[in-house]
DNA sequence: GGTGTGACAACAA
DNA sequence: TTTGTTGCCACAC
């Protein structure tokens, strides 16, 4: 197993995530093969190479919560995209209960193709 | 090949 | 709800 596969994987997955929902880290994790490996994803974000496209702002901490610091101007940013992507985003957070995406597995398994 | 690290999660108060 | 602590383990150096 060459190192960084996994990282190929979780930045295919966090592509998938739909318009107008959003994922937690431990979901993306999971989804992507590495069940518990949160952590994992969090370092891969930080490792996504320039010029790849990826939704990381639909990427969010397991209670909703923006993974960035209030002030910072990541959250800003990130916030402003969610919007963009008509999600609420109040005081840093985001109400999952509404917009937590609802994987299909078939469809994952499918685009991944493992 | 040992050490430090991390855009986290779960639990406790 | 928020903050602090702990566990976790692959990855970079």
């Amino acid at each position: 197993m060459t190192a960084g596969v996994n990282f190929q994987r979780i930045w295919q997955t966090i592509a998938l995530i739909p318009a107008g929902k959003v994922a937690s880290y431990g979901q993306i994790a999971d989804l992507a093969g590495l069940p518990g490996r949160a952590r994992l994803v969090g370092k891969a974000l930080g490792q996504v190479p320039d010029g790849m496209q990826l939704p990381w702002y639909r990427v969010l901490r397991s209670n909703g919560q923006l993974a960035f610091p209030k002030g910072s101007e990541q959250a800003k940013q990130q916030t402003g995209l969610l919007q963009e992507d008509n999600i609420v985003v109040f005081n840093n957070r985001v109400k999952l209960k509404e917009f937590k995406w609802q994987p299909d597995l078939a469809e994952i398994l499918w685009k991944l193709t493992f």
